[in-house]
DNA sequence: CAGCAGGGGGCGC
DNA sequence: CGCCCCCTGCTGA
C-alpha cells in the first residue's frame, strides 16, 4: 500500500449490502431458487442459501438448473421462515417453544451458525461460497467432528454417518455417483426420526458437545471456534433461550437424544446424482412432526394466512397436506429398490436424490430452464410463478409429466394420476416432471432435474418429451394450424384434430 | 368438442 | 437413430 497503493474503503459496505440484500429479497428480485415448504413457495437467492448452507450449496451445485425448486419435506414452513429470516437478517426471533423444531430444520438444511459451525469465511477459504464442493465436504465434517466428539460416544454408530463423512470427502460429486445430496440430511432425516447422527447435533446438543470437548481434550481448534460461534449464533438467535431448553429436545445428550438417529440405512447416497432433489426432512419428533404436518394439512390454509414472502399455493394444493404424508408413504411403500439413491433409504433420509439416468440431463428447471420469460416468471413473486405455470403450461406439463412418469419411467409406482391431479398443480408439476422415480405422489418433491431428455419449448416453461412433440406444441405458440378442414373454417394443429373434427361434424359431406 | 401431449410404428438415412 | 405420422388418452370449455 505504501509503494503507491491506495486501500479504498467503502465504509458502508456491509451496511449497504445488507441493506440491499433485505430490499432484494422483499421484492424477490434476482430470486434464482425456490424453496416449496408446506405448499409455499419461497423465493430465495442461491447466493444467500449457499453461503447460509452447505446443503444448499451442495444443492445448487449440483443443480445446473437455473431457477431449481427445492422442495423441503418435512421443514414447518414457519420454521423455513424464521430460517430464511436468520440467513438473510442474521437473527430471528424465535419462541422458545418453537426453538427445537426450528433448531432441527435448521440442521436438516445445515444452516450455518445453527446447526453447522460457522466459520469466518476469511479464516477457512475453503468454505468460500464459491467452493461449493469443498464445502460440502467441510461441513459434513464439521458435523461429525461435532459430533463424533460428543455424540459418538454412547451413541449407536451409524454407518451412515461415518460413512457419508468419509464418502463424502473421498468420493466426488460425480452424478454417477449419486452425489450427495447432503449426507447430513440423508442421516439426520430419517423418516421418523430426528435429524439424527449425521446432522449436527442440535445447539443445544453442540453446546453439551463443546463442552464435552473442551472438556476432555480439546479438539480442534476449528470445532471449537466454531462451536462457539454456534452457540454464540444460537443465543443471538433466541437469547432467551436457555440452554436447557435448547438441550431438551437431544435431551439425553446428542446421540441419546436421537435414539432413531441411527439409521442404518442412511448413507451416502445421500448423495444426490443431481437430478432431482428431494429434500425430506423429518421432525425429531416424527409422531409430532407428523402431527404437526396433519395439522399444517388441515391448515394449507393456515399457511396463506401466515405465509409473507412465500408463495400461496394453497389454492392448488387443498391437498397439499396430505400430499405431504402421501409422500412419506409412498416412499415408504416403494421398496428401497425402486428408488434408487438414498430413496432406498426409505422413511430415512431426508433428502432423497434420484439419479439414475436422468443425469444426462436436463439443465432446465421446472420452471423455466432457459426461457428468459420463464426465468423472469420465477424471479418475480412467486405469484408471477404461478401465474406463469397456470398459464396453461403448466398444467398440461403436469399432465404429460405424469404421464410421461408413468410411461417412461419404469412406472414404478406411478399408477395414480388421478391422485397426481389432485396434487397442486404446480407442485405435482414439478416433482413429476423431475421424474420421480418412485415417487408417485410425492410430488412435493423438489424436483431439480429430469431424468429425462427433455425438450425445451422456446416460448414458455414447457418441456416435451420428444421434438416432434415440442415442433407440435410450439404451434400452439405460434398459431399455426396446418391442418385446415375442407367443409369449414376449421384448422387444426393435429392432423388427428382435423381428422377427428372432419368425422364429427362433417360426416355427412365426406 | 377441441386442444394437447405421449407413445408406437413405419420409413429413411 | 431420427423423423414423421397416427393413434390414444386426458383435460377443459
Amino acid at each position: 500500500m505504501e509503494d503507491g497503493l491506495l486501500s479504498l474503503k467503502w465504509n458502508n459496505h456491509k451496511s449497504t449490502f445488507f441493506h440491499i440484500l433485505s430490499e432484494v429479497r422483499g421484492k424477490h428480485t434476482y430470486t434464482d431458487a425456490t424453496l416449496a415448504c408446506e405448499g409455499k413457495f419461497f423465493p430465495v437467492h442461491k447466493l444467500v442459501m449457499s453461503t447460509c448452507s452447505d446443503y444448499f450449496a451442495e444443492i445448487f451445485e449440483k443443480t445446473p438448473c437455473k431457477n431449481p425448486v427445492v422442495v423441503l419435506k418435512d421443514i414447518k414452513k414457519s420454521d423455513l421462515e424464521a430460517l430464511l429470516d436468520y440467513m438473510y437478517i442474521g437473527e430471528v426471533d424465535v419462541r422458545q417453544s418453537e426453538l427445537a423444531g426450528l433448531i432441527k430444520a435448521a440442521e436438516c438444511l445445515r444452516i450455518k451458525g445453527l446447526a453447522v459451525p460457522d466459520e469466518d469465511p476469511t479464516k477457512a477459504q475453503k468454505k468460500g461460497p464459491s467452493s461449493v464442493p469443498e464445502r460440502r465436504e467441510d461441513s459434513p465434517p464439521a458435523k461429525r467432528k461435532r459430533r463424533d466428539s460428543g455424540g459418538d460416544r454412547g451413541r449407536i454408530p451409524s454407518p451412515t454417518i461415518s460413512r457419508g463423512s468419509s464418502q463424502s470427502s473421498s468420493h466426488p460429486p460425480s452424478a454417477s455417483s449419486v452425489p450427495s445430496q447432503a449426507p447430513s440430511q440423508l442421516s439426520s432425516v430419517p423418516e421418523s426420526h430426528v435429524p439424527s447422527q449425521s446432522m449436527p447435533p442440535p445447539p443445544s446438543v453442540s453446546q453439551e458437545t463443546r463442552h464435552v470437548d473442551s472438556g476432555r481434550g480439546r479438539q480442534d481448534s476449528h470445532l471449537q471456534q466454531s462451536q462457539s460461534q454456534h452457540t454464540s449464533q444460537i443465543s443471538s438467535l433466541r437469547p432467551s433461550a436457555d440452554t436447557s431448553s435448547l438441550r431438551s429436545p437431544p435431551s439425553g445428550g446428542p446421540e441419546s437424544s436421537h435414539p432413531s438417529i441411527t439409521s442404518p440405512r442412511s448413507s451416502d447416497q445421500s448423495i444426490l446424482p443431481v437430478q432431482m432433489i428431494k429434500v425430506e426432512v423429518d421432525d425429531a419428533d416424527n409422531s409430532g412432526a407428523k402431527d404437526s404436518h396433519g395439522d399444517r394439512e388441515d391448515g394449507s390454509e393456515m399457511d396463506g394466512d401466515e405465509e409473507e414472502t412465500s408463495n400461496d399455493f394453497s389454492e392448488y394444493q387443498s391437498h397439499g397436506g396430505e400430499i405431504e404424508k402421501e409422500e412419506h408413504d409412498q416412499m415408504d411403500s416403494y421398496g428401497a429398490d425402486q428408488i434408487p439413491g438414498p430413496s432406498g433409504l426409505q422413511g430415512a433420509p431426508p433428502v432423497l436424490s434420484w439419479g439414475e439416468e436422468g443425469e444426462a440431463g436436463f439443465p432446465h428447471n421446472l420452471f423455466g430452464g432457459d426461457d428468459p420469460a420463464a426465468q423472469q416468471a420465477l424471479c418475480d413473486m412467486p405469484e408471477s410463478r404461478l401465474a406463469c405455470s397456470s398459464q396453461q403450461q403448466v398444467w398440461p406439463n403436469l399432465h404429460s409429466s405424469e404421464s410421461h412418469a408413468r410411461s417412461g419411467q419404469s412406472q414404478q409406482t406411478f399408477s395414480r394420476s388421478s391422485e397426481s391431479q389432485m396434487l397442486p398443480p404446480s407442485y405435482p408439476r414439478v416433482v413429476e416432471s423431475s421424474r420421480l422415480q418412485g415417487y408417485s405422489r410425492g410430488q412435493e418433491i423438489a424436483v431439480v432435474e429430469h431424468f429425462k431428455r427433455l425438450f425445451q419449448c422456446p416460448y414458455c416453461e414447457q418441456k416435451m418429451t420428444s421434438k416432434g412433440s415440442l415442433v407440435r406444441h410450439i404451434r400452439s405458440h405460434t398459431g399455426e394450424r396446418p391442418y385446415k378442414c375442407n367443409y369449414c373454417t376449421y384448422a387444426a394443429l393435429q392432423k388427428s384434430d382435423l381428422d377427428r373434427h372432419t368425422r364429427n361434424r362433417h360426416r355427412d359431406q365426406i
